[in-house]
DNA sequence: ACGTGTTTAGCATTAT
DNA sequence: ATAATGCTAAACACGT
């Protein structure tokens, strides 16, 4: 229960779109991404008009995310299952809003149709790529189509590429994932499984003595799998952002976000 | 049943 | 005045 601030705007309606909204909810979140339901969450905590007329302004903003090319549909990774997917801020988008500031769109953001196709062309191949590992999780042989498509992927990096002029802080998210050079060429659920985790048994043993300094049995390869193309994912996205923070600023006269100062 | 997601439509507001 | 942008409603599909 956050307390009320005064950029909370009490019971008035914030001035902002719904699409600068959920921008702000994205971008506060560590990883740059978040399912819907924290989308809602981040809203009504912190603007109590929208504790009310829930349906309307949650249908509205579920409208904007679906329409609106600047919003990315990121699948789940395998391991943290959950409704929904993760919703995310295409990097090309951040110059949508005046000099950052949130108040007002300077234009809309719209992929031309190349850049639309290779962009779901991806995030259909990692979804592939999640059915696959969950299906190697659950101990089934890959169905034929997810051997077809989701078997491998193929991380382009093209559909989001932009030369970054600055220096990219670390991902927060970084310190999560297992450190190492990001994967080359193309890697296929073989390649991500085999050569990386020590597994000197199938199953080390039913009996329960855990590392000591380790508090989590080690994941399975399939997770360490997991965690590394999603990390590339997260490396795509973020590699073209400009420096990556939403900053509260208080004025005199009204509080709004801006990008970056 | 419900949450999530997509899409179309119509109207309002704002920018050029 | 026209186009661009924003808001709301609504129908529908999908998966759990």
């Amino acid at each position: 229960m956050p307390r009320p601030t005064r950029e909370s705007y009490g019971d008035q309606k914030p001035p902002f779109s719904y699409i600068a909204l959920t921008a702000m909810a994205i971008w506060s979140s560590p990883e740059r991404m978040l399912p819907l339901s924290e989308i809602y969450r981040f809203i009504t905590d912190r603007f109590p008009y929208y504790r009310r007329n829930t349906q309307r302004w949650q249908n509205s903003l579920r409208h904007n995310l679906s329409f609106n090319d600047c919003f990315v549909k990121v699948p789940r990774r395998p391991d943290r299952p959950g409704k929904g997917a993760y919703w995310t801020l295409h990097p090309q988008a951040f110059d949508m809003f005046e000099n950052g500031s949130l108040l007002r769109r300077r234009k809309r953001f719209k992929l031309h149709k190349g850049e639309k196709d290779s962009l779901n062309a991806e995030l259909a191949a990692l979804a592939s790529f999640n059915r696959a590992f969950l299906a190697r999780q659950a101990g089934a042989p890959p169905s034929a189509q997810s051997l077809a498509n989701g078997g491998l992927y193929t991380p382009t990096s093209t559909f989001m590429s932009r030369p970054s002029p600055e220096p990219v802080e670390a991902p927060d998210t970084a310190a999560l994932l297992p450190a190492g050079p990001r994967p080359r060429r193309a890697f296929t659920i073989d390649a991500l499984l085999e050569p990386e985790p020590r597994r000197s048994s199938p199953s080390p043993s039913p009996s329960l003595p855990l590392q000591p300094h380790c508090p989590l049995p080690l994941p399975p390869p399939y997770l360490l799998a997991a965690q590394r193309y999603h990390a590339e994912l997260l490396a795509s996205l973020q590699q073209s952002c400009l420096p990556p923070l939403w900053t509260w600023r208080d004025t005199s006269q009204f509080s709004h976000y801006t990008l970056n100062s």
